[in-house]
DNA sequence: CTATTAGTGGAAATCATTTTCATTAACTTC
DNA sequence: GAAGTTAATGAAAATGATTTCCACTAATAG
């Protein structure tokens, strides 16, 4: 499952190239894992992942590049409250699978869900609009999260 | 401008009581401290606020009750990516003031707008409905958040 | 009023993230 | 393709918000 299209490299390239950013291993295997991993991966996380195949990646260059790559907009960082920095990959450029997440404010457990993402998606658009004119923001993203207590942790109280 | 209503204690008294929570000093300061001031303060500025009056209260029980009462429901637990929890009151008895925030990925300030509120809160009542059958959660808390470049920011690029 | 135990302050510990700095390697230019 | 420019890097040290520890205090129950 090779992240090269058939015919041409990643569909990042052009981004970082763009923007002035060099393309280095490190980068490029940050964003090979992210992009085969579902779920929320820590920095750590991520180390652990691109470690073994590039030994000379260290820590730091995983928080630089994950920095870099949320303020290009390719990956999202988000926090569940407990006491790290989660990522996941921005949509890729077919705007795959975007979602929202539901977070136990007991156990930390994230779900993802999808329901309802269109009227939510559509409503934040128009949002986007009225607010970034109105506060002249250039909005580029948006964080939706519903806080709560997961089966387990709700009955159990 | 008082905290007690004219005739009796806080309205946030018995939320304490019901769960067996005890009623401090350094958690009436905090609550007091919240409710004086406009603004998302992270737990050294409440401690700030907190101390000149009473000195006899430390950070570890400011943060030690900023999680109560983040439990609580009492108050919300914000993350603006500035590397610290910042924290607001949530609605007192009366409902007031709902609003979302705007934050700046550049410079880090927040705007908290309540344009569109009325259509952002409807959707969301709707959604964590489904949400919390679908799931079986009980939710309590939600967060929206729109990420960009203020004015400032945007043009200096 | 006394007993019980939740709550506390201060110091020390933790631990995710950032900084520093000498070195490396991506890209540009020839 | 080789050389120069400088962005990017790794390792170690520093930072800084938050948590833990523990002996002590004070809020509530009886």
């Amino acid at each position: 499952m090779p992240n090269t299209d058939r015919f041409g490299p990643p569909w990042w390239h052009g981004k970082f190239r763009g923007c002035g950013y060099r393309l280095t291993i490190g980068r490029e295997a940050i964003l090979d894992v992210l992009s085969k991993s579902e779920g929320h991966l820590s920095a750590e996380d991520i180390y652990m992942k691109v470690h073994p195949r590039y030994p000379s990646v260290g820590l730091t260059s995983i928080y630089r590049t994950l920095d870099v790559l949320s303020h290009l907009g390719l990956v999202y960082k988000l926090d569940f409250g407990d006491g790290r920095a989660r990522y996941e990959l921005a949509e890729g450029p077919k705007g795959s699978h975007h979602h929202h997440h539901l977070v136990c404010t007991d156990c930390n457990r994230v779900i993802d869900y999808t329901d309802f993402i269109d009227d939510e998606v559509e409503l934040l658009r128009q949002t986007e609009k009225g607010l970034g004119e109105k506060y002249k923001f250039k909005i580029t993203n948006h964080v939706i999260q519903f806080y709560g207590l997961c089966e387990r942790c709700g009955s159990r109280k």
